[in-house]
DNA sequence: ATTGTATTACTGCTAAAACGGTAATATATG
DNA sequence: CATATATTACCGTTTTAGCAGTAATACAAT
């Protein structure tokens, strides 16, 4: 698994954001951002996609069944 | 976005697992496993990272930003 | 067709995530 | 240093996901 949280962190900051702002174009709350970025994993998957879509990160799954997307 | 019910689904199959038998597994409740498969994205991160580790399953996330893991 | 198993669906109850507010700490910036 | 902004942390309240139980439907297999 990756730090997504860092991931998250370093991708907003970089996209000039604060946590604030990073809730509400997600349509969140600052709390849950501040969640995810401390890596808190029982954060809804609607809310982690609803940030990774603001911040343009996409997500892929792999296994050894899987050599797709 | 990857269609992650299906992913999950024919990954359960390929073990040969029931969902009840998954979500015993993942320690999680057979509802939830439910609703993985079928999408339903209001589940907790945990539990979809619990199922995903009883399938083997590695999870990426990509941008613009990240040429790496 | 019948029997058995798996999946889907529905229902309350309970536990806890989400949230805004606020406060304290940290991190700039002048 | 001082001021401003951002982050971290904590706290009630509200909302809701998780769950087991159950029932109904689908799907095999005999």
């Amino acid at each position: 698994m990756v730090d997504l949280g860092l991931l998250v962190k370093s991708h907003r900051k970089k996209a000039g954001l604060t946590q604030l702002q990073l809730a509400n174009l997600a349509g969140i709350g600052k709390t849950t951002v501040f969640d995810i970025e401390k890596n808190k994993e029982t954060v809804r998957w609607s809310n982690i996609l609803a940030v990774l879509q603001v911040l343009n990160i996409e997500v892929e799954f792999k296994s050894p069944l899987t050599e797709n997307v």
